[in-house]
DNA sequence: CGGCTCCCCTGGCAGC
DNA sequence: TGCTGCCAGGGGAGCC
């Protein structure tokens, strides 16, 4: 379930398979994936159009296409793009598909939570979500200071705050958890409290974490950290062997170390 | 504004 | 085996 480096590692796959090559037939299996236009506008439009980028904000994915359009997918929980033979059989939560010629771009998502928009590319920037989208933290504009900037702002706990997309773009549960584990900073630490160093520490944290799960994923597909990988029940703290604390924020179940996390 | 609950939908799994 | 309830990595709406 797609975070910002899984969704960039997905960007840069397609983009190495589809930039240049041109929708020849389009499928809806699930209409209501389609948020707009209405499905046989959606199917007319596409065809025939070219792909000439992927971009990613957040944990969107942007296909950019010729005569100004771009397609606007988000996986949300249990959405994937995958592309694979067009004879090959499909599978139950194919949602919508994008024939190449031999092959297929096929949007599966079990919980039919994800969901696309095709807009004219001069839309982009006012489509509500991505008007609201917070900084990329991976981005060279993500500097220290932007990110004090960001923090000075807000108020209350730190997961929940790392969880907002219109504070940090692409941050999700799994990932703030690591990243709160890497700053040593207690999930429930008020962002209003914290000290010039523990800023800076929550700022390198969060650019390390995502940095080294997006070239992990390139290289393994294997998502990485030290408290993803003991993030259960019973788990035992990476750095003092302690019990891990389970419990829920906003709703979201959230492991941390109530000895190295404060 | 922050923070909570509910909801969208499906399926896996623990517990009975 | 079969049923029930709970949980899941997202995010928007509505409420206090
Ligand atoms: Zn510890």
């Amino acid at each position: 379930m797609p975070e910002l480096p899984e969704v960039e590692t997905l960007a840069r796959y397609l983009r190495r398979r589809l930039v240049g090559r041109t929708i020849r037939r389009v499928q809806i299996l699930t209409p209501a994936t389609i948020r707009s236009p209405r499905p046989d506008r959606f199917t007319r439009a596409l065809r025939g159009r070219t792909v000439q980028g992927i971009d990613r904000r957040g944990k969107y994915v942007l296909v950019r296409l010729d005569r100004g359009l771009v397609l606007v997918i988000h996986l949300r929980m249990t959405g994937d793009l995958v592309i694979m033979p067009r004879r090959r059989l499909l599978h139950p939560h194919t949602r919508v598909v994008l024939g190449f010629g031999g092959s297929d771009l096929r949007f599966e998502d079990q919980r039919r939570f994800g969901h696309m928009d095709l807009l004219p590319a001069s839309a982009v920037p006012y489509f509500e979500p991505l008007q609201r989208m917070g900084a990329e933290p991976l981005d060279g504009a993500f500097t220290p200071q932007r990110f004090r900037a960001i923090l000075k702002r807000r108020r209350g706990a730190l997961k929940p705050l790392l969880l907002r997309q219109e504070v940090v773009a692409g941050i999700g549960n799994l990932y703030s958890d690591e990243i709160l584990f890497q700053a040593r900073l207690h999930p429930g630490r008020r962002v209003e409290s914290l000290r010039p160093q523990e800023v800076r520490r929550l700022y390198l944290a969060t650019r390390r974490v995502l940095r080294r799960a997006v070239r992990r994923l390139a290289r393994a597909g294997e998502p990485v950290g030290a408290l993803l990988a003991v993030r259960e029940e019973g788990g035992a703290c990476p750095r003092c062997g302690r019990l891990l604390a389970a419990t829920r924020m906003g709703g979201r179940a959230t492991y941390f170390c109530p000895a190295c996390q404060r």
